[in-house]
RNA sequence: GGACGAUUAGCUCAGUUGGUUAGAGCAUACGAUUCACAUUCGUAAGGUCACUGGUUCGAAUCCAGUAUCGUCCACCA
């Protein structure tokens, strides 16, 4: 028996240089794998934002795939895991110029285009190490090279040909629409990124002018002098004499023409009944504004000030014309009521600046608009047939092609889809893929690569982060090349993240899949809970109660974190943080430790013999009782339930094996005039059993079941691919 | 406003889809132990499975309703 097992075990010791071994077999690589591993099985690690380091959520990802990824290579499967990282385009932006602010008090426009891309680039660089070796200190058995980047030179072109191909089949458009407008970060973003608050404020009731037969509410005055009508609903008795006819009139020294229309959205019980459209600046508004043909007048600029009026107003802040307006109503008496109300204000979700709605010429994904699908794997969906992105998304699912665990997410996911509008994909910063679409005088041009001829000048804009991570699960295998890994390891396994992308990411990696490719990304998509803060608060960078991983991985040992991290989460259920969980897996690591330090100590001499069959009928016995429980194992680790699995080892190890069993093999071996055979078959049977268990354990605990398997064998194998028992 | 989820021991959570006496970890109490264990082992205490009704031979589990908490979506202007 080797000293160390004298001491308690070190994970500090261990973990390096276990998992230097695993690198120097190659077998993160599935080409390397021995001849069995035959029957494809992969997964595409969700790649991590390059903003910053790794939480407690990533680790989960880490860990859980991890333990998918080890149970199917130990089961026979040639398991290929992709590691990554996304550029996060308005992330990595807006953390970069934060800084740069904070340091030089520079904005991006005094750096310029060039000098900003050059700096994210080296705060990308220093990210992305971070990320990839705490990646390595959880255990991840990733196959490092084929390691890929949102924003690589391949995944640029797997962009670019899938921009095209959309442009050409007529699905993405360049419109001018109303559009979410950050103010903050100077761009808009897509209706996921935004976030709502819930503040108090004031709904105000009043009339353009004393004589403007019709009050309207709002808690925006400051838009008034954008409207161009006011809608009523068609029933109601109050406001059919006005209906057609079209007013002109001053509004705080504004002069605006309101058109009265009818429109059935409109709320009769709601405010006064009428609604004062702001084509220019709502959403809703410019829905009607578009029905009733109503022209829209902008009055509000990109830095959210006032673009029209007098000195009174013009160029302030939303906020500050808004009260300055309040004020005016109130002079010229026109106000009738003042309400305090609650409110949802929509922010941006990296920025935090408050969403301005605003009419712009961008770039959209139509997912409604029909086109001929060439080639479908979809069910529902035949190859040649009329479809829409939407009916794509929502075949894949419907039809169990996808499978959704837990099940009930797919509620939410078809919801989503019901009420999912085009997407808008351009974004007004620097930091992406830019649009490959070159304007000549009014010429639009849109290719994979540049025009050839000179005197085309490309579009400034960028791609929202999230198309080119749509295209992750085939652009990492190569595409649009066609590659043997795309064929061989593409529709990927599992998915695995947290519920929190389902919108985001899963849903937009169906439709580009379905669409590029027509065929799923994935079999099962399976979504983790999100690790909470000991009180059960999200944890926050503002709440300062950041963990990192990598600090717990050295006080407690990365086995004993995986476990904490696994044992109780149930998909879809967030689960809490506590140090006192890490702590009671890093005392099973040590039982496991003296487990075997108590097996060899009273084997000795006595060797392993792999087909071992002469047991006493009580063994016999322990052995059935193993293979029983080995084969609940399986099932769970077959059906997901990982957690259940974990935690039944855990108990199986501690509970029946070292409390029960190895107790009663002291008498055993005690005993005078226990025979010499009965002593042999319980040795054996402790040696197998000590085996089994390592390799049952070794996807949750890692590090420690290959440290003692490299103790116990002579032979060089590896616990990583060796056979699962069954 | 809509959808979804949760409610089980002091705390954090399981309960594999209807089947004996409802489980684990942590915490608690008592005892043992230097004989594998920077301890560990044994024993105990602790539950009206949120509430009300229903289906069933049988319900924590299925159905209907109520309450509380949480998440997501919509956004009433």
């Amino acid at each position: 028996m080797q000293d160390k097992f004298l001491k308690p075990y070190n994970s500090q010791e261990t973990e390096s240089k276990i998992y230097k071994l695993w690198e120097d077999s190659g077998f993160f690589n599935p080409d390397n794998l021995p001849p069995r591993h035959k029957e494809k099985y992969s997964i595409m690690l969700p790649p991590p934002n390059v903003t910053g380091i790794l939480h407690m959520g990533h680790a989960l990802t880490l860990t859980i795939e991890d333990i998918m990824i080890r149970y199917q290579r130990m089961r026979g499967k040639k398991t290929l895991w992709v590691p990554g990282t996304d550029h996060a385009a308005i992330a990595t932006q807006s953390r970069v110029e934060k800084d740069i602010k904070k340091k030089e008090d520079k904005s991006r426009y005094d750096l310029g285009r060039e000098e900003l891309l050059k700096r994210i680039g080296v705060f990308v660089k220093q990210s992305h190490d971070t990320i990839i070796s705490q990646s390595k200190v959880m255990g991840a058995s990733l196959d490092w090279s084929r390691e890929a980047f949102t924003m690589d030179e391949k995944r640029n072109l797997a962009v670019r040909t899938v921009f095209k191909k959309m442009y050409d089949d007529g699905l993405i458009y360049r419109g001018f629409r109303i559009v979410n407008w950050d103010p903050k970060g100077q761009t808009t973003i897509s209706d996921e990124e935004i976030v709502y608050e819930e503040r108090p404020a004031k709904f105000y009731t009043f009339k353009y002018s004393k004589d403007f037969p019709i009050s309207i509410s709002t808690t925006r005055p400051e838009t008034k002098v954008g409207d161009t009508a006011v809608a009523v609903h068609p029933d109601d008795t109050r406001y059919q004499k006005y209906i057609g006819k079209e007013y002109d009139t001053v509004f705080c020294g504004v002069k605006i023409h309101i058109k009265i229309i009818a429109d059935e959205s409109v709320d009769k019980e709601f405010g006064t009944g009428a609604l004062g459209v702001t084509p220019a600046h709502s959403m809703i508004d410019w829905e009607i504004g578009e029905k009733n043909k109503l022209p829209v007048v902008q009055v509000i600029d990109e830095k959210a000030r006032m673009m029209v009026g007098g000195e009174n107003i013009f160029g302030k802040k939303v906020a500050e014309a808004r009260e300055i307006i309040v004020e005016w109503l109130k002079s010229e008496g026109l106000l009738e009521k003042e309400e305090e109300i609650k409110q949802n204000v929509s922010t941006a979700e990296r920025t935090g600046g408050i969403i301005e709605p605003l009419p712009k010429l961008q770039w959209f994904v139509a997912v409604n608009k029909s086109f001929n699908i060439e080639r479908s794997n979809i069910k529902g969906v035949q190859s040649g047939q009329e479809t829409t992105l939407k009916e794509l998304m929502e075949n894949a699912v419907k039809n169990g092609q996808i499978n959704v665990i837990p099940d009930y997410v797919n509620k939410t996911y078809f919801h989503w889809i019901h009420t999912l509008r085009d997407w808008c994909i351009s974004r007004q910063i620097w930091y992406g893929h830019r649009i490959p679409v070159w304007y000549k005088d009014k010429e639009i041009y849109c290719g994979i690569e540049a025009p050839k001829e000179s005197g085309w000048t490309q579009d400034e804009d960028t791609l929202d982060t999230w198309f080119s991570s749509g295209l992750w699960t085939f652009s990492t295998l190569g595409w649009p090349e066609k590659t043997k890994d795309l064929s061989f390891y593409h529709p990927t396994d599992v998915l695995e993240s947290g519920y929190d992308l389902i919108f985001f990411w899963i849903a937009r990696m169906i439709l580009m899949s379905t669409y590029v490719l027509g065929d799923i990304p994935f079999k099962h998509v399976y979504f983790h809970g999100m690790v909470r803060n000991p009180k059960g608060q999200k944890i926050s960078k503002s709440l300062g109660d950041n963990i990192d991983p990598v600090d717990i991985s050295k006080k407690f040992g990365t086995d004993a974190l995986r476990m904490a991290l696994v044992i109780g989460n149930t998909p879809g259920t967030d689960t809490r943080w506590s140090d006192d969980k890490v702590k009671a897996y890093k005392n099973f690591a040590n039982k496991i430790w003296n487990i075997t330090r108590f097996i060899l100590e009273s084997t000795k001499e006595e060797k392993y013999i792999p087909n071992f069959d002469n047991f006493s009928d009580a063994d016999k016995k322990l052995i059935d009782e193993r293979n029983n429980f080995v084969a609940d194992i399986t099932k769970d680790m077959e059906e997901f339930r990982f957690y259940m699995a974990g935690e039944k080892i855990y108990h199986y190890a501690w509970h029946t094996f070292a409390d029960i069993i190895l107790e009663d093999s002291k008498k055993v071996f005690v005993t005078e005039n226990a025979d010499e055979t009965s002593k042999t078959s319980r040795k054996q049977f402790l040696l197998s059993t000590l085996r089994t268990i390592l390799i049952i354990l070794h996807p949750f605990m890692p590090f420690i079941t290959e440290e003692i398997w490299q103790s116990i064998n002579e032979d060089k194998s590896i616990l990583m691919i060796e056979k699962w028992p069954i």
